[in-house]
RNA sequence: GCGGAAGUAGCUCAUUUGGUAGAGCGAUAGCCUUCCAAGCUAUAGGUGGCCGGUUCGAGCCCGGUCUUCCGCUCCA
């Protein structure tokens, strides 16, 4: 274990090192929890985000993408449960440090009480939740001695108000301005749009709605890299079903979910499914699959039923009727007429994708030359489909004219796929070089490349090399990167 | 947020009781080189995380702060 967090501190030096990852605003010591993408990682991200985008769309008659705003009317967030439940109040215990959300000790204490004294104490409390008075809160919990379960005692903070949703104001002038939200999830952008895109589209349930962007929480502590982020990117399909077929749709997405992962090069003894026992409001049932990371088993991908619970919130705060009209026939002959469709979600975290790409791919590799001395690289075996770089092309020597070849063949290439051309420095160096960013083909050209046309391809992952024509380069590069 | 540890060049680290910072690797330019980090020459990079205090003098001592890591905590 201790092996593996090491490799993780190497992994994240790894990426600062050749432009996958920087922290956001080092240049300013940096801000906690928010990091940028370099050079290599963007491209890395920009392809994993379009491979996505590519099997839910593409891949799918029924599925269509779209791209909401991340401002979104302040009412959406009273409907989707967020305002109410992303917001909680807080208490620390000063003696065992231990910190506690006041409803759920205030509750804990009234399953001691009798039952007269308990409600009245719950009628209390909740009159305090609503009217947000948080010192009343605190006098609650002073009067009524309760006590913290570690230390027993009734040292505590200051009741603190800890909101997840970031928020700003829309307008120029704050004092009449509306507070808005930095949406916490891509979700509700879909939800709000589902007439629109179903009308439009003139979709057929079961269909999807498909979106990729950023989403933004406030966590308390955010930490491990790039893992939880307080500026974060999802990667959402909300898949519209009939009533009553949600488990169906639940168990195919979870199959093709993770076997889509497999597709990308995610070894499956990597992966497992974690059902949630203790389900959030809107959902009947709900799963995650974990990866296993540097830092142990953690979730990559969320599976929600969520039944009509978002159509049905946003129907009853819009007052607009949500609604779907089945014309296809039941059982009995009958068409199944109008209903609130019910919701299965597929929800993966880029950023998160990302780290698990990475981890995968970094690999310190030692052996020994034919000579007796020991070599070694550091390379990221990342699969050539999302490798941000697909081949570097090299001149073996800057002279006898090789740059010129060499540069013929990358206007050939780079219409198709990434390219990196590097003339300086010994071949050696270079291939080390592409290693290190995960360049998955290298191309040489030498001095035989003049005579008959052909060039040295060298494959990262096995460091064989072969001969093959010059004219079947950017055929064979862009095969393997399929 | 609490407790612990750390922060010196792009990276890994030196500077061992306080006396205005060095190396290796890397990078850049050139020379030389026919396939896995070769060699030679030259160059660039640090107001020692930041702010303040003690001192004749602080990378080193003290306080604060920011960031990172580890353990708790939190994660609808």
């Amino acid at each position: 274990m201790a092996n593996e967090i090491n490799n993780f501190q190497e992994i994240i030096s790894h990426c600062k090192e050749y432009g996958y990852i920087f922290q956001s605003s080092e240049l300013y010591d940096g801000l906690s929890a928010v990091y940028d993408y370099g050079q290599m990682g963007a491209q890395l991200k920009k392809n994993l985000r379009d491979e996505w985008w590519k099997s839910m769309t593409q891949m799918h008659d029924n599925i269509v993408g779209i791209d909401a705003a991340i401002f979104m009317h302040p009412t959406v967030w009273k409907a989707s449960g967020h305002v109410d439940n992303f917001s909680d109040p807080m208490i620390d215990n000063k003696d065992s440090n231990k910190r506690y959300r006041v409803d759920h000790l205030i509750e804990a204490h009234v399953a001691t009480l009798e039952k007269e004294a308990g409600e009245a104490m719950i009628a209390e409390m909740d009159k305090l939740l609503a009217a947000d008075d948080l010192t009343g809160l605190k006098t609650l919990i002073e009067t009524n001695k309760i006590k913290c379960n570690i230390s027993k005692t009734c040292n505590w903070t200051d009741v603190r108000q800890f909101n997840l949703m970031f928020s700003t104001q829309i307008g120029s002038v704050a004092e009449e301005a509306d507070t808005i939200y930095l949406r916490p999830e891509t979700a509700q952008g879909i939800f709000v749009n589902f007439l629109n895109v179903q009308k439009t589209g003139r979709m057929k349930i079961p269909f999807g709605i498909a979106q990729t962007g950023k989403a933004f929480r406030n966590e308390i502590v955010a930490r491990q890299f790039i893992f939880r982020m307080r500026e974060f990117e999802q990667m959402e399909m909300q898949f519209f079903v009939r009533p009553g077929t949600q488990m169906e749709w639940y168990n195919y997405w979870k199959d093709a979910r993770k076997k889509w992962h497999e597709s990308i090069g995610i070894p499956a003894e990597k992966l497992r499914f974690h059902d949630h026992v203790k389900l959030a409001h809107y959902a009947d049932a709900a799963l995650d699959i974990e990866f296993e990371f540097p830092f142990g088993w953690k979730e990559l991908e969320g599976i929600h039923s969520r039944t009509d619970f978002d159509l049905s919130q946003h129907a009853k705060y819009s007052k607009k009727k949500i609604q779907y009209f089945d014309n296809d026939l039941n059982a009995e002959g009958k068409a199944y007429g109008n209903y609130t469709p019910f919701v299965v979600e597929t929800s993966v975290g880029l950023d998160r994708l990302f780290l698990t790409v990475i981890s995968l791919a970094y690999q310190e590799e030692k052996w020994t030359k034919e000579d007796g001395t020991e070599d070694s690289r550091v390379v990221l075996k990342i699969p050539a489909k999302i490798a941000p770089t697909k081949l570097a092309i090299l001149p073996l020597l800057k002279k006898d004219g090789l740059p010129e070849i060499a540069t013929e063949l990358l206007n050939e290439c780079k219409p198709h796929f990434h390219c990196f051309y590097e003339e300086k420095d010994a071949i050696g160096k270079r291939y080390r070089r592409m290693d290190a960013i995960g360049t998955p083909f290298c191309v040489t050209i030498d001095h035989q490349t003049k005579e008959d046309n052909t060039v040295t391809i060298r494959y990262r992952d096995t460091m064989t090399q072969e001969r093959i024509p010059l004219s079947e380069v950017k055929n064979i590069v862009a095969k393997g990167c399929l």
